[in-house]
DNA sequence: TGCCTAGCACTACGATCGTCGTAGAGTCCG
DNA sequence: CGGACTCTACGACGATCGTAGTGCTAGGCA
């Protein structure tokens, strides 16, 4: 806990993917984060305040998870590509759910406040970039048109998930299809 | 305004779009109705029960505009499928904006209090039916399959742009660009 | 050493919230 | 005609919230 800061924002960013944005409230911020009372509201004066560090933080940090993966990762086929997605959405609507569930309520949040959007938008444009590298080198000839669908679909597959669970459920058949549908079609091509 | 919980049920609707879940109280909903303090607080006893009856009433409304189109529409191919996934799609971020917004409140709200998905449930798979008949009727040899995958990709289209809203994107491409690949490729076929 | 600044704990206050109770107005049925 | 029931308006309560203020403490710097 090297930033009493950062341990307030990260202790935000639980308590909003655990009770959602009407618990975020300065006080239990506080309880969440095992600190005095007052330590949230010392940092934070305005609840707009707060929420906007919040949203920087949550950004921040989705960057680095990003990037981590990104140095790691170097899908060679669709099929590899596929695999990786997969893991990545059973990994942010299990272990990870509350994070995601976080991540969501701040993306509708941002569709009320616009002062929100800077961060998003930033961090929007670089998990963009990593997503049409990662299409790239698997295969892809347009990774600018492929790219954004799969990220949309992406999006749209672990919202699904997390309002209504499936315990069941197992996206890699969804997810491969989809990969290896749209890394192969040609843009050029036209429908019989 | 034949009913007066419906109408203090949609004024509840029009400020979680607005202001967000946050704002949602008895008194704000109050107001925004135009019905005296206490109108909701009557209806509604308690902030769970008033939850509980806007999700039952939002899904309702979102079940008969699903339905109202559904009777409308009969895509005899790809291309027209696309088409009109477009325009709902421009209509939900247009002049519906406050509505959808409303809806993905709604699904990540869900996503931490289970008692709401009853209602969802029933929703998205009436709404899930009607997507995999018109891909049907489209030309898809597997409506099963690319349902869900374009529903997802619908889904998250839609969050992006209420989240980080762009004047300029057109989704139309996008849009096309999967609905013609998915529909296209042929499970069975295995990449090279 | 002594000051000065920032961070911290703690308290306080008005506003708002969730909830409940009550009483009047309207409506239906015997 | 009267009684029972429902809907509505309104007020009140304690709890919590957002925000501001005050003083303590520790550590850097002259």
């Amino acid at each position: 806990m090297a930033n009493r800061r950062e341990t307030l924002l990260d202790a935000a960013i639980a308590v909003l993917g655990e009770r959602g944005i009407h618990a975020l409230t300065h006080r239990t911020i506080d309880t969440a984060a095992g600190l005095p009372t007052g330590s949230t509201s010392n940092h934070f004066r305005t609840r707009d305040a707060l929420f906007d560090a919040v949203v920087e933080r949550f950004a921040a940090r989705e960057r680095a998870n990003w990037e981590e993966i990104a140095v790691r990762m170097h899908p060679t086929t669709p099929r590899e590509l596929a695999h990786a997605l997969t893991v990545f959405a059973q990994t942010a609507t299990g272990p990870q759910r509350t994070l995601t569930l976080a991540r969501y309520a701040i993306l509708v949040e941002a569709g009320i406040r616009p002062s929100l959007r800077a961060q998003l938008t930033v961090t929007g444009a670089r998990v963009n970039a990593w997503f049409m590298n990662w299409l790239r080198i698997a295969g892809s000839t347009d990774p600018e048109r492929d790219g954004p669908i799969i990220m949309n679909h992406w999006t749209g597959i672990i919202l699904h998930q997390l309002a209504i669970p499936d315990p069941a459920f197992d996206p890699s058949e969804q997810i491969s299809a989809l990969v290896t549908s749209v890394i192969r079609s040609r843009p050029a091509e036209a429908p019989a």
